[in-house]
DNA sequence: ACTATAGTTAGCCACATGGCTAACAATGCA
DNA sequence: TGCATTGTTAGCCATGTGGCTAACTATAGT
């Protein structure tokens, strides 16, 4: 599944960060590598990582990388979030009925 | 960091139909394991991963062991599409005015 | 033309992940 | 007591991940 994927790529804070500063425009790969200890072909294959996975885009000009964040597929994983906090809420909101019933106990959110 | 773990125990489906499962409520590991073909010791591992990254809790009660979803430290996950998304939305936000003192243009969403 | 810059390709390495089987508890039931 | 159920422990295996260096390509600047 897609998710699988997704999920996979935020799991690691270099990805993470890029994505941060992706989210506040974009930046070429040198920018976005010079933050971080790391040799390039390492950092590259977090890029690699990212765009296969769709959450970012890159175009390159010249000799120059630049990347752009890739705001759908983000909001995909997102989506799985508010999926689930709605089964678990729908349920929450059944025993907070029943506790209240059972006990007049108020929960707390 | 909690990020690192909590997003590479939902990059699997395995993990994540569990967490789902629980959403509805509390569960035994049998009944868990029960849609998987896998071997019990290969689902076990994924219960604790789950676990261990505090995603749910377990305890056991004579030879039974009963899964709850531990709720808090999915929204720290969650916390970090919000804040990201508060990231880009500012600068979209910038890029919206931009854009339409330039263009007069409208956007979506 | 030369040199510096910005990536890229190839190949290596240690360790984590996700699966398996086989054997072993430990509890509950007849 | 004996047997079935429910996990658990130990150990194996193939593959993936995240890092590295060395060497190469391609563009830009002088």
């Amino acid at each position: 599944m897609a998710l699988d994927s997704i999920f996979q790529a935020l799991a690691d804070p270099t990805r993470r960060a890029v994505l941060q500063r992706l989210g506040r425009g974009p930046a070429t790969v040198g920018e976005l590598a010079e933050p971080f200890q790391m040799a390039l072909p390492s950092f590259m294959k977090h890029v690699g990582i990212l765009e296969r996975t769709g959450l970012i885009r890159s175009r390159k000009s010249g000799r120059i990388r630049t990347c752009t964040l890739e705001h759908k597929n983000l909001a995909a994983a997102e989506r799985w979030f508010a999926d689930q906090r709605a089964i678990w809420a729908s349920r929450y909101q059944n025993l907070d009925s029943l506790l209240e019933t059972l006990t007049g106990e108020e929960h707390d959110r």
